[in-house]
DNA sequence: CGTTGGTTTGATTAATGTCAACGCACGTGG
DNA sequence: CCACGTGCGTTGACATTAATCAAACCAACG
């Protein structure tokens, strides 16, 4: 069987077994990388593409009063930054939110990628989600109420991590900091705060020791408005936890 | 000399003539589409892909209550939906601003367009600079006071609309209403009514008879800590007025 | 056992939304 | 040519939401 996030990108179709084993030779050398570091800067031009094979990590912008603001969540399965090959330079970083394990794909082992139809096809796919993410998270920030934003924001990363096995019956590892999730979301670090004890005081969610427990998933989506038609997943129906 | 929504295109780097001539062979049959109407609606499943040749559309998403919600804005030169190749349905709408002439690119010759590296390269990069945008809109919504939003939004608008030769003089037709511009930057039209005589009281900007006037684009530049890089134009310099 | 990073609380202020009304410009039909 | 309707812009009063500041608290960890 394969690696979680390679049953990723199967997520527009199956790949042929060939192109399987050669995104599976990719991940040979991981490297681990300490939480909070920088991946990628503004500004950068990588020469490798870097694909996360464990933990979190984030893009950002900063913006001129040193603030910081999230723009995407890099979970496991997912490419940094494939546009290097047409732009020039970085527009945002990419840190570690947590620890990290990844991978360092060199220019030419990419090329070899993207001959293979199926996998063209797959990042092509890739790319394409980030994107509606992005219009998603827009509309998010833009358009709901707080509580109903963090809602929602939990909502997708529950059914991102769920695509890669990472949810164990409505539970997941979440160690971020509430200053994080504020970054992420537009709320200050104390809004957070209280926005997620009123979720939790409506039996939500639960988010305590790094672990977010969702005791009735449905209730959180439908509290939200959360669907999940941006994301793209055909077979959202079997993307279920991977522990027997 | 070609169009100059053709010329956008060029901004990665020079097309070939041939090239050139195809695309300019596209925008043959035009037709007209009135203001406020949908291109292409949630959930459709287009088979030609739209290109907008005059007026302004947008990218929107309806929320749960019934609020609709910009998320990116068409302008002459921008391709609606060129990822209907890889994904199944539009998670989006997309509909006119204004009235807008539009053409209609069916499939096939979209593959044609695709087939020649140098537009292949051109429209990859317009789709990662689609993508750039919305990064930097999310952080403009979340992360920057409703003054500067705005500003922020006004600078890119008079940015991209340069490299299409639709400013004069830092000044540009913008027939848009006040609630629209709401709707764009997630503020209520009031808001927006009065960040916009703000702004106008501080001598940014002044927006009156659908025509909106920029008299120190620096000062709003700075004042809104705009920043191109994103919308990744090489020849920033060359792109001016385009009226001798 | 003290330090440190993260969470929680309360009090206060600033930003933005909401509601309701009015005004102005434009186009239409009598 | 005028009366009227309609869409958009503008205003004021008020309610709500969220940011800010400052302090206390808590738990993990050397």
């Amino acid at each position: 069987m394969s690696s979680s996030w390679i049953q990723k990108l199967e997520m527009l179709g199956p790949l042929p077994d060939d192109d399987k084993r050669l995104l599976d030779e990719l991940a040979r050398r991981p490297r681990s990388i300490k939480p909070g570091s920088d991946i990628l800067r503004e500004g950068d031009t990588p020469s490798d593409v870097h694909l996360i094979l464990e933990g979190f990590a984030c893009r950002y912008k900063m913006l001129p009063d040193g603030t910081r603001h999230i723009v995407a969540y890099l979970i496991p399965g997912d490419f940094c930054d494939l546009h290097v090959f047409i732009l020039k330079a970085m527009d945002h970083g990419i840190s570690t939110l947590t620890r990290c394990t990844v991978v360092d794909i060199p220019r030419p082992r990419v090329l070899e990628l993207t001959e293979r139809p199926c996998i063209a096809r797959a990042l092509w796919w890739a790319a394409l989600v980030d994107e509606a993410t992005l219009r998603e998270w827009l509309v998010n920030i833009g358009g709901r109420s707080a509580e109903k934003r963090v809602a929602h924001f939990l909502c997708e990363i529950l059914v991102r991590l769920q695509a890669v096995g990472l949810v164990n019956d409505g539970a997941y590892e979440f160690p971020l900091t509430q200053t994080i999730l504020g970054e992420t979301l537009g709320l200050s670090t104390v809004h957070m705060n209280r926005v997620l004890q009123s979720l939790r005081m409506e039996n939500l969610m639960t988010l305590s020791h790094k672990k977010l427990v969702v005791p009735d998933i449905d209730k959180l989506k439908k509290f939200s408005g959360f669907n999940p038609n941006y994301l793209h997943m055909q077979n959202l129906n079997n993307a279920q936890s991977s522990n027997p």
